[in-house]
DNA sequence: CACGTTATCGCACACGTGTGCAATATAATA
DNA sequence: TATTATATTGCACACGTGTGCGATAACGTG
């Protein structure tokens, strides 16, 4: 017995030529009702599976989807992928996942991978090191399917999704000017991605908005981790009048500059106050919990894959590119 | 041109037979080292990726593994996927990653997707409502490779990575126990999960060994769910002479409980003393910070990983199947 | 009854890659 | 020079599935 059927098998066993099982069992029209009724019984009888490494080879296309995130372990990014998956198995689509350690070689190298399994498409959010994007260019101009997540790239034209980082940082910002503060820092991620660029403006039209002037020594530009947070927060008590209130470009950050605060003895919200951006579970937990803005990470993912899905299915769709805006909510805890 | 050039393009070009050229990629022997160099040059220029689906065809076996968990978005699972990914990418594979979310139905779904894309081995940890193992068993029959982690099954022969739940489960009661408490409670899972039979068994154990009564009535089977702690917690509480320490199952199920504590106005840790299990990044974070059983997710995916592999390169090896046990630490912070 | 129509099925070839063996060319040996 | 060994390449077929078209038989119509 080998391990897997074939039509081959099935066609065997009832004496007819394997196509008539390959249009039976896809319901082709040219088939006798009786002839498709016993075709499928004996299918299923014998424990068939369809090869779709054979199909999407003959049809040219194949029903995995590539996802390509920073880091897996990320809780942002992890919910994004539950997200995707889901939307992904109920269309029929398997996805393939892979980590580029926010390392712009290694998401180059996936990418490659991805192409030599000839996904549908590719859902990416792309790494802090990324500086050039001629490899999805590439990828794109051959014809690839691809949606950007979060972290897009800006100057490519093509499909994303992503939060609303603008209005959720003026909110943030907003929240903390209702508040009373006024002095108010920013611990901003780096440069090269847009979802900090846009945190950062958002920052600083709320701050013009209510006649704030912006002094660039409260702003620290860093990364994303929390060990970035720490580094930050420690430059900001440094200088001389230092701020009263920290906008953090994200929970890690913010958890970060926590750490920092407390060995300096301030006291959260009475010293300095401060708002997160990405409601990771943990800010819930810190003490005092962390004011955040919450980003629908889920959705974020659910709406990127289904948008791929239907460009897979209708690629003129692919002339019209189209960046969905999530919105933000503002969490309100303690720490403000 | 077309959008993905393949071997006989190469061919075409240098008037070679597309075999040559499929032999000169893979420095098979009989090619001469002129034509290798010419072939291999060219294959870059036009940017040439071998198509990996007709590949897997031909060869019976294919570059990918199939990843099986409850939940994606758990701290734990995508720390352990993050481990996978790391072995596998390196060893050339690309994973697939799907979730059952509990549901046994839709893991032999997600099984069988696996199976009609060919992959080359599975690794799976098992969805809390999966009663029997025969989609498993159906599976391993046919010749399919597999690696259980964590969550494995009992009663099916394949190698398994685990963690020594047993012995940090007695870790954690024992390290109740000197810290003075007398009355230790168990916030336990579900009984079809060998993780929760063997954390209940090292509770039970610890207790013996230090001469306490085992009361059945202290321990409360659930789930590993926040909800069911808040759940069991309540209970406990409500019997006479309720328990003066808890060792939960895992930590989202001791946090469970933390809420209904505080909500009985009790004090963590001089009323009650809590031990959890698995050290969540939020357990560091709660107030007091929950004392709990560290196990080494990201290894235990590499582990997996590698031990797959391993089978899928020496097929022989299936036939000593092995369980490897990682050990846990017991990180002490204030809960006890 | 001759013809066209329709229902049903088989054949040849294709997708991109890999393998065994035959074919050819070249070099080495007697 | 004739013969054999060796190096290099091409051909046929295969992996499992899908598609266009032709073949056959059954049917209905005038």
């Amino acid at each position: 017995m080998k391990s897997h059927p074939t039509i081959k098998d099935i066609a065997a066993k009832l004496n007819l030529h394997y196509t008539t099982v390959s249009r039976a069992l896809r319901d082709h029209p040219d088939v006798n009702p009786e002839t498709k009724r016993l075709v499928k019984e004996t299918a299923k009888k014998m424990n068939y599976q369809p090869n779709y490494l054979a199909r999407s080879l003959k049809r040219q296309k194949s029903n995995s989807i590539g996802v390509l995130v920073p880091e897996i372990k990320h809780h942002f990014f992890s919910a994004v992928i539950s997200g995707i998956e889901e939307v992904a198995s109920r269309a029929g689509y398997v996805i393939l996942v892979a980590q580029s350690n926010e390392q712009m070689e290694r998401e180059i190298l996936n990418l490659n991978a991805f192409i030599s399994n000839h996904v549908a498409g590719v859902l990416v959010s792309i790494s802090q090191t990324t500086k050039n994007s001629k490899h999805f260019e590439e990828f794109i101009k051959k014809g690839g399917n691809i949606v950007f997540f979060d972290r897009v790239c800006e100057d490519i034209e093509a499909s994303k999704v992503i939060v609303d980082d603008y209005n959720g940082a003026f909110k943030a910002t907003e929240y903390l000017i209702k508040k009373g503060y006024r002095k108010i820092g920013h611990l901003a991620g780096t440069k090269n991605l847009s979802i900090s660029l846009n945190r950062y403006r958002g920052y600083v039209d709320a701050l013009k908005k209510y006649g704030l002037n912006i002094n660039e020594h409260y702003v620290y530009w860093g990364g994303l981790q929390e060990q970035d947070g720490r580094e930050g927060m420690k430059r900001l008590l440094q200088i001389d009048d230092p701020p009263d209130a920290i906008f953090a470009v994200n929970d890690p950050v913010a958890i970060g500059a926590y750490d920092v605060i407390n060995e300096n003895g301030l006291k959260i919200p009475d010293d300095i106050g401060i708002v997160g951006f990405s409601n990771n579970p943990i800010s819930a937990f810190v003490s005092p919990p962390l004011t955040t803005i919450h980003q629908p990470a889920f959705e974020m993912g659910s709406t990127a894959c289904s948008m791929l899905i239907d460009i897979i299915h209708e690629p003129e769709m692919k002339k019209n590119t189209e960046t969905k805006v999530l919105q933000t909510t503002l969490i309100e805890r303690k720490s403000a």
